[in-house]
RNA sequence: GCCCCGGUAGCCCAACGGCAGAGGCGAUGGUCUCAAACACCAUUCAGUGUGGGUUCGAAUCCCACCCGGGGCACCA
């Protein structure tokens, strides 16, 4: 005891802890009401997967986050900040698999873990609206939802050549396939035949890429482009060829109709129903042997740009529209199947990959853009005038040489279309989603498959459509869907005529739940419809999203064409979802990403345990930009620590009484104080967090030397420095900062103290220190009002016996003055 | 190959085109201590990746290059 009198004053991290968290949970100052007068706020963030405990990347994002969800709270706003879980999805089922149990058991734990967790962890999220993507209550209106799609047509099956994940025996939608593997196990994609259900995001590409205008200033650069180029807008035309002994033409799509007159050969997609369609029996042998070599090769094979062209000579051919040219058709794997019409012209002088197919073939090269002098490049694809086209002495009903690109396109399409053999057409890269999965642990697919009456909805009033209980075996991959083994739910009777009748098999891709979660939160009880309609156009759109950049063109796509497709259904006024967005960086270690087999992990749980949670957060807030990767390593939480307790025992050290005026007290530190919280709000609302940290820190300082060595702790504006401490704090560590304000005489919760006011007066200074340049080198400085004219300011400057000195009697050539902060004087 | 973002002190990071330093970490010295830890006080260190340009003035704007990170990449 003795020698606790001689150590300074500090608190206990853990019992301050233990002894708030009930205070919380008792006051709720975090519950959104929804009938508020308040202006509305909804914070945002992504929700997790459940898989095990809470780890560093929860801990960042959710300090992040926080903050502003506290500061809003803090200004006077209602806010919205909820949290739920993402709790469908394979993990779960592998577990289950393992452990020979049901998904559930998994899953339920691990949410209930982390709920834990995110609750010691202090943030202020309203858990009266938590939600489970995977309780029936949800689900039911994941399936709501996808049968009005499918009224609208927005819902459809087709068969198509998809991705197909043989490790985790799925499909997969074409976001998923990173680098021809499996986005989650890395393995590589095959191809296969199958007939899958799809959402029609393509009717929306159009409104997807124009709306990223104007989320541009408010989301993260990097997303919006990642957004542009998978949505892949492209302005061209469609030709069509016509093929001797072909009622049909085949149509290609090209972005250069105006290098139609280097058409040499055509090539269509190996894998196409169109080259299969077109060889002839002669060639047949020889394109079945090639398409099956093409189908063997995996996805990565396929991709690599730098492999030899290869093809094979389908036996027909076609008629170029201007030239009348006879030119022949081959198959390829270097044209895409499922990209605009799977068949393009062959243009070797203007595009590099059919530069390298003639090449190889031996096919007719002609150039029909002027290249640039001194070019030594093959196919040339840049700006300059059309030439041989047509090629001299050659007569054609159209002639573009020497136009310009651009105008030549034009006259190229114009002829197309008064000659009935093309248009100008846009194509995008952009395909429809993917979203039946084989697997179990997932939202049922609400379609009964009957022989007589085709495809039958499940009706609304049997929603929620429920999972048969499957366990352990019963759910390893087989290549169907687990579900369809469970003959007892999936042989039913039609709806529609009573006969017998299959309930489709195949659940829902887990990014549909994500798609709408966010409107869910807005009335999460809601039995009506997936959310009251009135309560999520007050809430909406979500002012900021806080979450991975890894979500990119995946889960922001999605929800962005949800929220699209709701506001076409009338049941938002809002197209967007997510007004602005910040991406946090990722938490690593010793410069390397943690796992497992690095060994460099580090454990949340302890540093929790070794620096408590306002430590832990606050060196994830002050590390640097919250898009910065940090690097533990490189960081100091025992220096967070000392940074709070140094805060804490300025509440200590206040003598005033609560309630003190500020006015009258000392004025240098009321000015700090005053500066201190303006600037915090500001560094706020830009999401410049780390500067924040550090103007408290500034100011922790300045009311410690106050203290000990100015004005002492009895002055009125050492109470409102350590209160607004208090407050700037809570932000950030919420545990440290209600102990000061209790320390400080007040009842809890800081949180709801409100935002400290700022009088306008104090961050007006009394003088200014104006420096003086000679030739751009500081030869003075001048104390001076900070309203000084220009004029006064020159005149100042230049009687200065320093500037004088300087000056050394040379002509002054011009005097830049910059009132009231500096004068530069050019000699 | 193309497109973004970044490069400031031993380290993490600040700096409306205007004195290169707000904050932190570390190090060193001091106060306190028998000594140490803690705490407090003080000090230390770069001319901003490289080379040009614009400007009275450039870390900041422009060009080229180097390094690091990310995205896209047979989409016709």
């Amino acid at each position: 005891m003795s020698e606790q009198e001689t150590q300074p004053e500090s608190y206990d991290v853990e019992a301050v802890q233990e002894k708030w968290l009930p205070v919380w949970d008792e006051l709720q100052p975090f519950r959104a009401d929804d009938d508020s007068a308040r202006e509305k706020k909804y914070a945002l963030t992504m929700f997790p997967y459940p898989s095990g405990d809470l780890h560093m990347g929860h801990a960042e994002v959710t300090a992040l986050h926080d903050v502003i969800a506290r500061y809003w709270w803090q200004r006077g706003y209602e806010v919205l900040n909820p949290m739920g879980w993402d709790s469908f999805g394979l993990p779960a089922e592998n577990a289950a698999i393992r452990n020979d149990e049901h998904p559930a058991t998994y899953t339920y734990a691990n949410i209930e873990t982390q709920y834990e967790s995110f609750k010691r962890y202090g943030i202020s999220f309203d858990w009266s609206r938590r939600l489970h993507t995977s309780d029936p209550e949800y689900y039911r209106w994941t399936q709501w939802l996808f049968l009005k799609f499918r009224e609208r047509g927005l819902a459809y099956r087709k068969s198509s050549p998809v991705n197909w994940c043989p490790n985790d025996q799925t499909v997969l939608a074409n976001e998923q396939v990173v680098d021809g593997r499996c986005e989650r196990c890395g393995a590589e994609v095959t191809k296969r035949e199958l007939t899958q259900w799809y959402f029609k995001i393509t009717e929306y590409a159009e409104e997807l890429l124009s709306e990223l205008d104007r989320l541009e200033p408010t989301w993260p650069a990097r997303v919006v482009t990642a957004q542009r180029n998978w949505i892949g807008r492209s302005e061209g035309a469609h030709v069509d060829f016509a093929v001797s002994g072909r009622d049909e033409p085949i149509t290609v799509y090209t972005t250069r109709p105006d290098t139609i007159f280097g058409t040499t050969f055509m090539v269509v997609a190996v894998d196409s129903a169109l080259a299969a369609e077109l060889v002839t029996d002669g060639q047949r042998a020889a394109f079945e042997a090639y398409r099956e070599e093409i189908r063997k090769e995996t996805e990565i094979e396929r991709l690599s740009t730098d492999r030899p062209k290869t093809g094979v000579d389908l036996g027909v051919t076609a008629t170029n529209p201007v030239t009348g040219a006879q030119i022949p058709v081959w198959a390829t794997d270097y044209v895409l199947a499922d990209y605009g019409t799977g068949a393009v012209m062959g243009v070797p002088g203007g595009d590099q990959r059919d530069w390298e197919f003639a090449t190889v073939m031996g096919l007719e090269i002609v150039r029909t853009t002027q290249t640039p002098e001194g070019y030594d490049g093959e196919a040339y694809n840049g700006e300059g005038p059309a030439i041989n086209s047509p090629a001299p002495g050659v007569d054609a009903p159209l002639d573009i040489n020497g136009l310009a690109v651009a105008d030549a396109k034009r006259a190229t399409i114009d002829f197309l279309e008064q000659q009935g053999s093309g248009q100008g057409a846009v194509n995008f890269r952009l395909r429809d989603w993917l979203l039946s999965r084989q697997r179990y642990w997932g939202v049922p697919i609400p379609i009964i498959h009957c022989e007589k009456d085709g495809e039958v909805a499940v009706p609304y009033e049997q929603l929620p459509l429920e999972l048969p209980e499957l366990r352990g075996a019963d759910l390893k991959p087989k290549g169907v869907s687990p579900l369809a083994a469970a003959s007892e739910w999936v042989d039913v009777e039609c709806p529609t005529c009573g006969g017998p009748a299959k309930r489709d098999s195949d659940t829902m891709d887990t990014f549909v739940d994500s798609s709408w979660y966010f409107l869910r939160y807005c009335s999460p009880n809601y039995t009506d419809g997936p959310f009251d309609v009135e309560k999520a156009k007050a809430w909406m759109p979500a002012d900021i999203y806080v979450g991975g950049v890894e979500h990119a063109v995946l889960h922001l796509l999605y929800a962005r064409f949800f929220t699209k497709v709701l506001r076409d259904m009338g049941m938002l006024d809002v197209g967007e979802p997510f007004a602005s967005q910040l991406n946090q960086g990722i938490v690593i270690n010793q410069g390397r990403k943690m796992s497992k087999s690095l060994g460099n992990g580090v454990s949340l749980g302890e540093q929790l345990a070794a620096y408590g949670v306002d430590a832990v957060r606050l060196t994830l807030v002050f590390a640097g930009p919250p898009e910065d990767d940090i690097d533990w390593a490189d960081m100091s939480p025992a220096g967070s620590l000392r940074f709070l307790q140094r805060a804490w025992r300025l509440s200590g050290d206040v003598t005033s009484e609560p309630g003190t005026a500020p006015e009258g007290g000392d004025v240098a530190l009321r000015r700090a104080t005053a500066h201190a919280v303006h600037d915090a709000a500001e560094l706020v609302e830009s999401y410049r967090f780390n500067v924040m940290v550090a103007r408290v820190m500034e100011l922790v300082n300045a009311t410690r030397k106050a203290i000990d060595s100015g004005c002492g702790p009895a002055d009125p504006a050492v109470r409102e420095a350590a209160e607004a401490v208090a407050i700037m704090l809570s932000l950030v560590a919420p545990f440290t900062a209600e102990e000061m304000w209790e320390r400080l005489g007040h009842r809890p919760t800081v949180a709801r103290a409100g935002w400290p006011a700022v009088d306008p007066a104090l961050l007006v200074e009394e003088s200014v220190t104006a420096v003086v340049q000679i030739q751009g080198k500081v030869r003075a400085r001048l104390e001076v009002a900070p309203d000084v004219s220009e004029a006064d300011l020159e005149q100042l400057a230049l009687v200065d016996p320093a500037v004088v000195k300087a000056i050394d009697g040379r002509p002054v050539r011009k005097v830049i003055v910059r009132a009231p902060k500096l004068v530069n004087v050019v000699v």
